[in-house]
DNA sequence: GCTATAGTCAACTAGAAGGTTGACTATAGC
DNA sequence: GCTATAGTCAACCTTCTAGTTGACTATAGC
């Protein structure tokens, strides 16, 4: 698995999307990240690890609390291949207004 | 599974994304789009399968070929989604490039 | 030193993904 | 009408994913 497809796996689940989404409130333990889900913590420490393991979050271990941090650079090699289609979606709404245009 | 989810799991395979690349220089027949993997044509058609259900193909039955056509509308939901990022990566680069100026 | 808290680890489960093969359906073209 | 081609479908296998629980480790704080 290259790690764009880790990436792009990372972010394709809800909970772990929430989880970047917290994240960018800040650094946060993992029992804070947690708390919201109704999942157990080793759950959620799972899908940190995916997180982790993409490159999206660091994790530091302070005293007894692991506090999660997010790293948004390997989005940037995402958002690179999603623009590589850009002209692909605009010109597909491009037609489409022009049809509605033709045919209103 | 919602639809984000589903577009972002479809191109976190290598696979998938090379048979978006493909599509790119347009409409093609399944067989055409299965040539170039090794990997038996059912198994491609199923990464199509993947494909549409998330509704970046369409797929189009004239005589007995299906022909394959991009739709690429979805990812820019996928894009929108990054965005949200974009500032946190750009503000990391920002905060190492100052951190390199100061330790050179 | 005892106890409560933060978190991991290992073992297990259920279901989804990604692939195979073999049999089948539908159409093209002579 | 026969045959080759395009593709699906169903059954199966193996590996990965997302979750659980229970036992364990490490540290904070009195």
């Amino acid at each position: 698995m290259d790690r764009l497809d880790q990436v792009f796996a990372a972010v394709s689940d809800g909970t772990r999307r929430a989880i970047l989404a917290r994240l960018t409130l800040g650094e946060a333990p993992l029992s804070e990240v947690a708390e919201p889900f109704d999942m157990s913590q080793t759950a959620v420490s799972k899908h940190v690890r995916v997180l982790s393991d993409a490159g999206l979050v660091e994790v530091a271990k302070r005293g007894r609390t692991r506090y999660c941090r997010l790293v948004a650079a390997p989005l940037q090699d995402a958002a690179a291949w999603l623009e590589t289609y850009e002209r692909f979606w605009t010109e597909q709404f491009g037609a489409l207004a022009q049809h509605l245009e033709q045919n209103p």
